[in-house]
DNA sequence: AGTACCACCTGACGGC
DNA sequence: TGCCGTCAGGTGGTAC
């Protein structure tokens, strides 16, 4: 379930359980979630260090090691990362683990290895590598405007590229898009200023309100599509009901009425 | 260069 | 009950 707000929690959750402990052990379970390095390469980087810190841009995750090196975590599709007391062993869906000069342990956990854990020089050495864009959080109104207005695919697209901005996915896209009016169709390039600022200030809220109640989407306020995002589901407005379509290859859900497609906005149109 | 599409992997769910 | 098709919140490579 991870886009930026996911992944903040797991941050958080490392950094207060991880930060200033020596790694002992490293386990990798399953190979198949490495990123481009070995099993042993990779045992042999970490193994001694101290995490030093846990840092996030986008949907990845960085942690920091005494050395100087990065371990990258990326949580794909169905990513999450524990830090229980011991370190455990034989769970269901662990690919990886770490085990601390305390007795406790990190544990990643991935059902469908999507995700990564891999090994980086530095965070901006992978930046850079990968072309990661800006932070949805961090994006100042002035960048968000040239980047997004830049491209002429769809919207829905231009937010789910994370070399535009990076931490949204499917389900905060399609929340920002309601809460800003605006189809998932509509030309990127096209969008008029005031409405790409109003997208970027509603983007910002979104992820916090997210962040605050934890990105459990029952406790998002009402007016919130996340809280019933699903076709035939009421429209948080009250503007009759939402209806599926496909953009940008993925399912998205949207209002029909709070959110109009002028013939001259849409992808490909000029 | 910019954009569109598919594959990667596993499980849950609905229909027959 | 069981089998089958479909769908799922991400991303990289490949093919236009």
């Amino acid at each position: 379930m991870p886009e930026l707000p996911e992944v903040e929690m797991v941050r958080r959750r490392l950094d207060s359980n991880c930060v200033g402990k020596r790694i002992l052990k490293v386990d990798v379970i399953d190979d198949g979630i490495l990123d481009h390095i070995s099993a042993s390469r990779l045992a042999k980087a970490l193994k001694g260090n101290t995490i030093v810190s846990v840092r996030r841009i986008g949907k990845q995750l960085f942690v920091e090691i005494e050395s100087g090196k990065v371990l990258t975590v990326h949580l794909g599709l169905t990513g999450d990362v524990d830090c229980p007391p011991t370190l455990p062993d034989g769970e269901r869906w662990m690919r990886f683990a770490l085990g601390f000069d305390d007795g406790t342990a990190l544990a990643y956990y991935d059902l469908r290895k999507f995700g990564a854990v891999g090994l980086a020089t530095s965070i901006d050495d992978f930046v850079k590598r990968r072309k990661l864009g800006p932070d949805a959080l961090s994006i100042t109104e002035n960048d968000f405007l040239a980047r997004v207005s830049a491209h002429k695919k769809s919207i829905k697209s231009v937010l789910l590229d994370q070399h535009i901005v990076a931490g949204i996915g499917n389900l905060y896209a399609d929340e920002a898009l309601f809460q800003a009016r605006l189809h998932p169709l509509t030309n990127a390039s096209k969008i008029q200023a005031r409405r790409l600022r109003l997208l970027h200030e509603v983007l910002l809220a979104v992820l916090r309100a997210s962040i605050a109640v934890e990105t459990d989407f029952e406790r998002l306020p009402s007016g919130y599509l996340l809280r019933e995002r699903r076709k035939g589901a009421p429209c948080p407005r009250g503007n009759g009901h939402l209806v599926s379509i496909v953009a940008a290859g993925r399912t998205t859900i949207l209002c029909p009425r709070c959110q109009r497609l002028p013939r001259a906005f849409a992808e490909g149109a000029h």
